[in-house]
DNA sequence: ATTAATTATGCAAACGTTTTCATATATGCT
DNA sequence: AGCATATATGAAAACGTTTGCATAATTAAT
């Protein structure tokens, strides 16, 4: 009497050996390190691996070598362009070192930022990457004592503890403010992102009331606002400044492309003319800046770029771990590039 | 002589079940079926834990019980706001259910595609979700072979093999000839996504052009056009069909938003009024459609919606392949609805 | 106070790998 | 041909879990 194939058993290792009649430490050599098996059995591993339709338990072989292939991030949400821009070229770079990406949205939210931590390493990711430079303790706690490489992105800051590359968002601020008052603007509002629960929001808004004061330029308190990341939101809320300020700012300093997108809309919307009635600037160089009418001036973020680089300090973070040498703590900063469009014009 | 604590070993199980005076049978209860141990015993191990800082290893439990935790999904692109808002409804839900998602874009490459989906079945996901209804072989066979539950989004496919959940794009696409034309217009144009890779673009197209021939209205050839979902391919294909094109159409639809929103912003470089010298209408309501000036009309594509519907579906499979028994095939499909806004107008 | 039923626990096998160590086989030198 | 070296292989232990089965401890029923 035949066993019955009952629940539909999937190949293993074992089946694979035993169809290439060859040991299984064979084959598990044939599949991590194909030079040192012979051409003969390599031959015949291929066959039966074929033949069973066999793909190896990459969950298994992380049991017993430490590495699971796998690297965790989490970004604050998808919906941004420019996060999705990194993450994907973080992503290709990363199948090229034959991993796999495990990528969730925190949201914004700290706590969910904690509990996706969690997950990845019980999951045991080989890595961690995070957004920014603010993470709740558990966070930091879990990633030291179990010793997870991680690497922070977007951000750069100087001296962290962890790896991190990124831009200098208070520079970014500086820089935008500072082309407004190149242009002679002087009554400029400031429109951040939530700076308690984004530092790069913080950074970049400081960055710019720093230069305007260091002209003794104090934008009024109704003039410095902010929105969380969202077009809707945002749109109102120029749309009130607009109409009830008098005088209106002449110039208006967006904490990233989406603000001031909604910016731009606000004002055409009230059939204001961009820029000749007033300017606007943006931060990140998101989609479809380049080409809307009238051209986005902002500041460039280098998303890809910062993935790819990720993606290569990450291996190599990873390859220093399993190898036992300690790899340098490396805060790296990249330049953003200023992009002078046609949202902004002089006074 | 004290052992040296070399190599920094991370708790496991065991070490929790003797701090905890316990076994690990018990231990491995407690973080699975907290209700089978004893309120004394759940409280020593609940202190060992915390005081071991330990994190249980899913990748190990996933060698004896079958379920990773993990799904697998795979998307065209994360640029597109309308992925990104499904894949983020997507995940949040996902975390509700205590899973993580693998996440990947592959680029609207199929070759890319089946890399993907092959290492996810090496990660032994417990699921696989993917965009739309055209994949490479190698993915259906995998997927079959090793029963894996799988997902098909985006599209609805009546009578599909795999379970999908989605909108049924030439209806859509019959939709937006329908409003151009029941606004009085005959001169309409064309622009989809590539339809060879995407099946999506094509059944909207297919859509548009047959409402359009059933009122012997036939767009000239130079009419229909293609484009890869980016703005500034878009935007300058457009700008030739406006400087070229005489007579121009009067009215444009664009197989997704972009495209539309490209549409607008040729046409207003150009110095042509939307919609007074051109009606525009979009697919899918993306981020930024409905704030833009003026307002894109276009015909909304619930990605959230999906997104959750998704992901309670997804686990619905997974408990059935769990329990054996096997769910049925189900093809659901999600309304579109139009969204008349200020982007078209009569002729 | 027994016995029966229930609940909680532990032992040990199993999951699919990788890797150390020892052995067998092939290759290169005299 | 004989020996030394290099290359390829296999056996077995280890990785951190879950789970079926058997037993121990507790509670309920008489």
């Amino acid at each position: 009497m035949k066993i019955d194939k009952k629940k539909h058993k999937v190949a293993s290792i074992t089946d694979v050996a035993n169809a290439a009649k060859t040991s299984i430490s064979t084959v598990s050599r044939y599949f991590n390190n194909p030079t040192m098996v012979a051409p003969a059995a390599a031959h015949r591993i291929a066959r039966a691996a074929e033949e069973l339709s066999y793909v190896r338990n990459r969950a298994a072989a992380s049991t017993r070598n430490k590495r699971s292939g796998t690297v965790g991030i989490v970004v604050p949400t998808l919906e941004s362009s420019i996060f999705a821009e990194m993450t994907e070229s973080f992503s290709n770079r990363l199948l090229d070192h034959d991993m796999t990406m495990l990528l969730t949205p925190n949201l914004y939210d700290r706590d969910i930022e904690a509990r996706i931590v969690r997950s990845f390493t019980e999951h045991r990711v080989d890595s961690v990457v995070l957004v920014g430079g603010d993470h709740n303790d558990e966070v930091m706690e879990l990633l030291d004592e179990r010793q997870v490489p991680a690497l922070l992105v977007w951000n750069h800051i100087a001296g962290h503890r962890l790896n991190s590359i990124g831009v200098d968002n208070r520079r970014i601020g500086r820089m935008a403010a500072q082309h407004l008052v190149d242009l002679g603007h002087s009554d400029v509002a400031v429109i951040s992102g939530l700076t308690d629960v984004n530092d790069r929001a913080a950074g970049r808004r400081d960055g710019a009331l720093e230069i305007l004061a260091s002209y003794g330029l104090t934008p009024k308190p109704e003039w410095i606002l902010q929105t969380p990341y969202d077009l809707d939101f945002a749109k109102s809320l120029v749309s009130n400044l607009l109409l009830n300020g008098k005088p209106r700012p002449t110039a208006i300093i967006g904490g990233n492309d989406i603000i001031a997108t909604a910016a731009i809309w606000a004002a055409q919307s009230h059939g204001l003319s961009v820029p000749h009635d007033i300017s606007v600037i943006g931060i990140g160089d998101f989609k479809g800046s380049a080409e809307m009418v009238p051209a986005l001036t902002t500041i460039r973020i280098p998303a890809r770029r910062i993935g790819r680089m990720a993606a290569d300090r990450i291996t190599e973070l990873i390859m220093g771990q399993t190898s036992g040498s300690v790899t340098k703590v490396e805060n790296l900063e990249i330049a953003p590039e200023f992009k002078f469009r046609q949202s902004t014009a002089s006074r």
